[in-house]
DNA sequence: AATTCGTGTAATCGGTGCTTACATTCACAA
DNA sequence: TTGTGAATGTAAGCACCGATTACACGAATT
């Protein structure tokens, strides 16, 4: 296994089921023995994730904090799997709504400054949310294309840099016409940056903890200036 | 656990150790019972790792495949981690070795041509070999810092693009000075197309598999010429 | 009031990492 | 040659894990 000692399996007999604090005035969807275990659960398993990364979540662990027993989140969840996979879509949820709530603030008349912005919104999560972020990155917790509620969200979010780079070349701000690779190199790097800081690569870069939102700004800008101004239609000599 | 159904633990008793294959000619290094435990232990993850994915290995399966009892790695290594560790070690050797045969084939006169170069091996080997290159980017399964053998290796790989990118800057190809942010930013490309490719994000970004390899080597060109030629000493308006 | 079905419990299975006690076998020295 | 010690492997067992099954409870429906 993966988690070495932890607390025993057994919690005390808690007579029977006394004090389980049913939801008051029931909200009609699933009030039924817990209250609602699932979301309970998923919480859990979300702290979990936070205290220790994907591979601190056990689904014990969540029924114990959930104060159930070690069958019952197969209930609701037929596999673990599926349990980080209802995390994943929770975090995915968080992850969509800040890049959104960042991008409304950016000025509209400048598409590249909004695609800037978007590598930044989307750096700035990433690194103040390493172990969700590292969740939905990874495809073993999270099936991007088969969730239902979130492949949307995802799959908006692409497209919205699809179509804000395309504002941008048809504003002229860029210096090249295959955007497609514009668009995938992008990606990989705020990505990779990413994906550096959570791994601990940075360090080995000569970045500090403390550089590093600097260094992911300029980067991005980096980035920006190369797809910028190379072949300009004007300043072309 | 993680792996759910697997062989059985018991294997048939063959008659205590009858027809061990001892080394033959001892090399004088660790023939004792086995021949070489360690060894053929880290060859077995090894395996494991190129079929499954990091998560497919396991200390019992590895001791398994080298006809040994499930207690018999702990001998030479003190934990699964130790394990890991080792494989990521050999995975690290590997790549070190291709990335530098392949700057061997570069031309020594074109410094900035020699970082693209390096770029280009870099993905190609982590695209062929994916779940080794998992293990090396991962610091769960590998301390870069703290493996004595091998950390140089990775240390001096490091070093080796930053003397290259110097280089380069000396011979005035590039268009900007700040060559760690140049590093940085080349080095998150690199490693988030990788990664990209080894989670399965490609496809949700459009493209497929036949394509990665070639918009692999687009991504560092375009990475190339966003860096080169910006502000170049004699171009500017 | 009786029944049904959703939910949670208890027990259990096989898998895992890891430890301990014991057995074997090699290497070196008296 | 013969001990003897250390290196190596085996056997057994612990705690934990994911997952399944049979059973108990309880709210909702009839």
């Amino acid at each position: 296994m993966r988690r070495p000692a932890k607390t025993s399996d057994k919690s005390p007999p808690a007579g029977r089921r006394s004090a389980k604090p049913r939801p008051a005035r029931a909200p009609a969807a699933k009030p039924y023995h817990h209250g609602d275990l699932r979301r309970v659960l998923i919480d859990a398993a979300m702290q979990l994730v936070g205290e220790g990364g994907p591979d601190a979540v056990s689904v014990r662990e969540a029924a114990r904090r959930a104060g159930v027993s070690p069958g019952a989140p197969f209930r609701h969840f037929p596999s673990r799997d599926a349990l980080m996979n209802a995390v994943a879509e929770e975090a995915q949820r968080r992850f969509g709504a800040e890049i959104e709530a960042a991008l409304a603030d950016a000025p509209s008349g400048d598409p590249l400054g909004r695609f800037r912005c978007l590598g930044i919104a989307y750096l700035r999560w990433a690194m103040k949310n390493p172990t969700h972020f590292e969740i939905i990155s990874s495809r073993r917790f999270f099936d991007h294309d088969r969730s239902a509620g979130v492949s949307s969200d995802n799959a908006e979010l692409i497209g919205l840099t699809e179509r804000t780079l395309a504002e941008a070349f048809s504003a002229g701000q860029l210096g090249t016409s295959d955007l497609k690779q514009v668009q995938i190199a992008g990606r990989a790097l705020v990505y990779g940056f990413a994906r550096m800081h959570i791994d601990g690569h940075l360090p080995r870069w000569g970045v500090t903890e403390a550089e590093a939102e600097q260094m992911a700004a300029d980067i991005v800008d980096l980035f920006i200036a190369g797809i910028a101004g190379r072949v300009a239609p004007a300043a072309k000599a």
